[in-house]
DNA sequence: AATTTATTGATAATTAATTGACAATCCGCA
DNA sequence: TGCGGATTGTCAATTAATTATCAATAAATT
């Protein structure tokens, strides 16, 4: 790491696209690209690639480009992909279940290690190895079990609850899908909000007024 | 609307975060607010507020603030929430049926009018009162019906296609799940991607950093 | 009705993010 | 081994986004 400044949170929010693009890369046999090269496949400008990737270091070589599979993996280390930290996720309804199949745990650094619902008709069902667990043992399983990470899908009134039970017990993020803002009250706690409604209405107005949004 | 310049992306981002913070207002009874509690509230500046809604018009008053139903129906009319704007979806695996049945279309303004899926376990199901269609049908059924939005939980390799197809056959938007960036080559579609995949990995980072996410 | 208070809308100032430019330097080749 | 072409890393310039300020004005109060 070069430099010891705070990284802004649009540079971080870029290197999960770069990190899928570098894959992507990879699996095709590229072993090399110039930032110009990935600019034009990306959409971007290669002065923000070069710009972004020298927060965290010179990872390029004149005359060169970059490494292929160097940058992949140094991007995977600077997410923090290696770290296999223990998530469990609350709220086993439809969407709830769909995350705990669809999204590659592993390969984003977490492992999910627990299933939570208030539902009797699911307790006891597996769902990925997992066994569905009733929410009310998830305050004796975070202790024992001590997880960091809790993914959260859960119906809006009952989200501030849980995060502050979750809190309690030492979760340190969340990763919400809940109609409700994790947010201010909880300031020492990592928080990504994914409001799949705000992303559609973003995409209604798009659609109203003929635009193209970006990625 | 004030003003005729563009509105940029960042504003209209939080378009959807104000809806969705003034209808809980509206829900529990307020009438009225000022951009500064609401800005206290949401965790930003009354500057911001008010600088944000003065790109589409002059919605408060000096000395009272804003009427909170007024403003709640403005801003879901800028959003163009009450279209009802015809909606497909395409790829009925576990995220697919999570989004077919856990989103609100109808408030949002979409109207799903068709579910497609290749495999033929689950044709003819029925999801959220639509049937499960063959996607050999997807090019008859939107020259015939017309859909001009698009929700794409279908592989990563499939997207390309599907997406092409779609657009020869009128579709002007798309909410894209799957592992791949919908973007260049197709300038004059709506395109929002949502990747789950980098959004976790951006949680992931924080917890690394011990970083606090912005929303 | 006049006065005080609150709060907007607009503009200016500031801060942040992106893009451009170029010297430094590394690769590849003769 | 030295030379030419390519491409980085860095810094400066530019553009975009956010915040602060304040006159204008409406509501509330006296």
């Amino acid at each position: 790491m070069q430099k010891n400044e705070a990284v802004s949170v649009s540079v971080v929010k870029r290197l999960p696209r770069y990190y899928r693009f570098l894959g992507e890369l990879l699996g095709s046999g590229v072993t090399r690209i110039s930032s110009r090269e990935l600019s034009e496949r990306m959409g971007l400008t290669a002065s923000q690639i070069r710009q972004d990737l020298n927060h965290f270091g010179g990872f390029g070589q004149q005359g060169y480009g970059y490494h292929v599979e160097a940058l992949y993996s140094e991007i995977g280390n600077i997410l923090g992909l290696n770290h296999g930290y223990k998530t469990i996720l609350v709220g086993v309804g439809n969407l709830g279940r769909a995350i705990a199949t669809h999204i590659s745990f592993e390969t984003k650094g977490c492992r999910l290690i627990g299933l939570f619902d208030s539902n009797p008709h699911i307790i006891g069902e597996m769902v990925n190895d997992i066994i569905i667990s009733d929410v009310r043992d998830l305050e004796r399983f975070c202790r024992e079990e001590q997880p960091v990470i809790a993914v959260l899908c859960i119906p809006k009134q009952a989200t501030r609850d849980i995060t502050q039970k979750l809190i309690d017990c030492g979760v340190r993020a969340f990763w919400n899908f809940s109609h409700y803002d994790i947010a201010l009250g909880h300031p020492n706690v990592v928080v990504e909000n994914v409001h799949l409604g705000d992303s559609l209405m973003t995409l209604t107005y798009g659609v109203k007024n003929n635009l193209r949004q970006t990625p």
